[in-house]
DNA sequence: TTGAAAGCGCTAACAC
DNA sequence: GTGTTAGCGCTTTCAA
């Protein structure tokens, strides 16, 4: 189909002819023009050029009060918006920031996500958001649309280290914000989650409650965030003189099914934990799930710990204890890495936040007694 | 500031010498060139003209293989990819779909998001996400949001009816897909839940459990989403042949909050229902949580009925009855809807979804017995 | 089969 | 104070 019409085609709209072009836009008698309208439009209905409504727009002082304000009616007039990504273009960069999860239906996220629009809505930019779902091909497949999109920063949080992946975006002069990797690089900065405190603190508290047995259920295997969460688990059992039993070392996924699975298997043991802490309040949830069908009661035989303080802790029977990470805390952190590592030259920093022990229902008093009863 | 250090300046780099700009980066001694490459570098590089490479790019057949190849090859040596807001520009059209939410923390709408998600990356489009918190200014900024970024199609889950910021849109030739409205218009298509069958179900199913005092916990007064779904329950109770009193009509806001609010009023009523049903699961699980609060027991006393069948269902106790409304099925209607209306001047379709009743442990039998025996 | 060049909307450097 | 124009990266005639 070459256009067997032909002869419209033959008469070219180059060169000069361009400034004619969207004169010949008339608006219907509706209102205002239906099609997309540009600063040509503006400019001429306000009888001035395109670099004047430009200004008007940016808030130049150079244009006399008089001009602007005539310009701005007509923008009015017309409902006129600006198209971002010929500004986009212009600058290569696209006032957005894109934002990478692992799993949009962990409540924390969404939580994380609402924070973060709305620190970037203040900045009148934008949110890019991709999940990944864990998957090492979606992780790809998501930093490239951040790369396509000129995104100017990206918070990372899915778990997974992708320091290839990454290299990509710190070297197309995108800064990086991973989360928990408790380690930087060039472009490159973390916020991490000071779980060692808050590991300590939830032991501390446990081992005050006379509990011995702690058991843990991580995240994902080999992931690395899963990775500093137990081993934060180790040190502050170790920091309390309390023995850590592998056998007790569980791996999760970070969602309700691995903490089914995991209490599933804690139960078959002999060496039965009295208290158990785990990767992240889903965990929790699970393993409190799979206590419940068992009938072991909760905090009674045993006593739970989840991490994040997702809204459902609260819903749950017996209300969730856990170690509260701040989602606005968070967001905020982020925001600050990504306006301070604009310089992808420079080595990233390390940002912190602490967690905070959340104490509800699901903890109380290792149960020696009970338990010596039973056993008679 | 007009540049003091003058001569540098002086020397124009216009015109032709526009040809010569890219040629002089070159690729620095660790690979591939860190700078943002165009199809111009590219082009250079494989000696061909920009015009191939697009060509090449976009899998045109006019190119010998050879020179395709050598093209290919370039590409991946210098890690190139395109900037789409040059693309944007050229076609007006930016391959993304809005995504406007009222409340990303209802798990429901994640669920959604991420089923949209995946349909739109099987096509290779974007999505642009904006929540409002049921806030009309948030409303009306993200619609504007959507028209700056040159959004090809907006889903509009938030619940309000917003006609007129939803007109800038169509004027826009932005096709724009409702929720639940249950009315079309030029350019609007709608989604809509079948509550009328829904309702039904679930009152036809309480009705035989001997329930006839049906309660009704309803979203954000005023709402139309919110008069939907309590218009259909009130159908529904007619249909079976039950009284509506309008004492247990009550309203909440599509949360928590709201169900405990709304089930405190409802235990200080006289006429006690003996069941009750709710706009969504949130209300459900605050509903649950107050009467679990004041020990009344579900679903001895009161039988408790839900709406979307979230996750978190389940997991509360007991493990709530529920109107399951498909996340996946909604997020392929949307899509849908949003391409059968790419031509704005056409009126838009209705599409429906209909619910699914999901009996889990929050519904028994109507407690007459129970409650006269209590009596004496 | 390939290349040259216009044009998408905007900004900024420069001219007046 | 305002206008003119190049140029951002891409696609798409049209010409060769």
């Amino acid at each position: 189909m070459k256009c067997p019409e032909g002869s419209l085609q033959v008469v070219r709209k180059h060169g000069k002819e361009r400034q004619k072009k969207s004169a010949k836009r008339s608006a219907p008698p509706g209102g205002w023009n239906a099609d997309a309208q540009s600063m040509r439009t503006i400019a001429q209905l306000a009888g001035v050029s395109s670099a004047t409504v430009s200004r008007v727009i940016n808030g130049s002082t150079a244009v006399r009060e008089e001009t602007a304000e005539r310009v701005r009616q007509v923008i009015r007039e017309q409902r006129y918006f600006p198209n971002t990504s010929a500004i986009t273009m212009k600058y290569g960069r696209s006032g957005t920031y894109g934002v990478i999860l692992p799993d949009i239906t962990n409540p924390f996220y969404p939580d994380f996500v609402r924070n973060f629009e709305a620190i970037l809505l203040e900045r009148n930019l934008e949110l890019l958001l991709a999940t990944t779902d864990f998957h090492t091909a979606r992780i790809q497949q998501s930093i490239r649309r951040m790369l396509v999109r000129r995104v100017d920063g990206v918070a990372f949080l899915s778990s997974e280290e992708e320091r290839d992946s990454l290299a990509a975006l710190v070297h197309n002069r995108v800064p990086v914000v991973t989360a928990d990797l408790q380690k930087t690089a060039v472009g490159v900065s973390d916020v991490a989650i000071g779980f060692a405190q808050g590991m300590a603190e939830a032991v501390r508290y446990l081992h005050g409650l006379g509990h011995r047995e702690i058991g843990f259920v991580g995240g994902n295997e080999g992931i690395t965030t899963s990775n500093v969460r137990r081993d934060s688990f180790v040190a502050a059992m170790q920091g309390a003189g309390l023995a850590v039993h592998e056998e007790l070392l569980l791996t999760g996924d970070y969602r309700i099914s691995g903490g089914v699975a995991a209490a599933e298997s804690l139960l078959q043991i002999k060496r039965r934990p009295t208290a158990i802490l785990t990767a992240n309040d889903l965990t929790a949830i699970g393993v409190l799930r799979e206590l419940h069908r068992r009938g072991v009661r909760v905090p009674e035989e045993i006593s739970l710990v989840g991490c994040d303080d997702i809204e459902y802790c609260d819903i749950v029977s017996p209300p969730l204890t856990t170690l509260r990470i701040s989602r606005l805390e968070l967001a905020q952190r982020y925001m600050t890495a990504l306006e301070a590592g604009r310089d992808v030259t420079q080595k990233g920093k390390q940002y912190w936040v602490v967690p905070t022990l959340v104490i509800r229902s699901s903890t109380g008093p290792a149960p020696k007694a009970v338990r010596k009863k039973r056993q008679k």
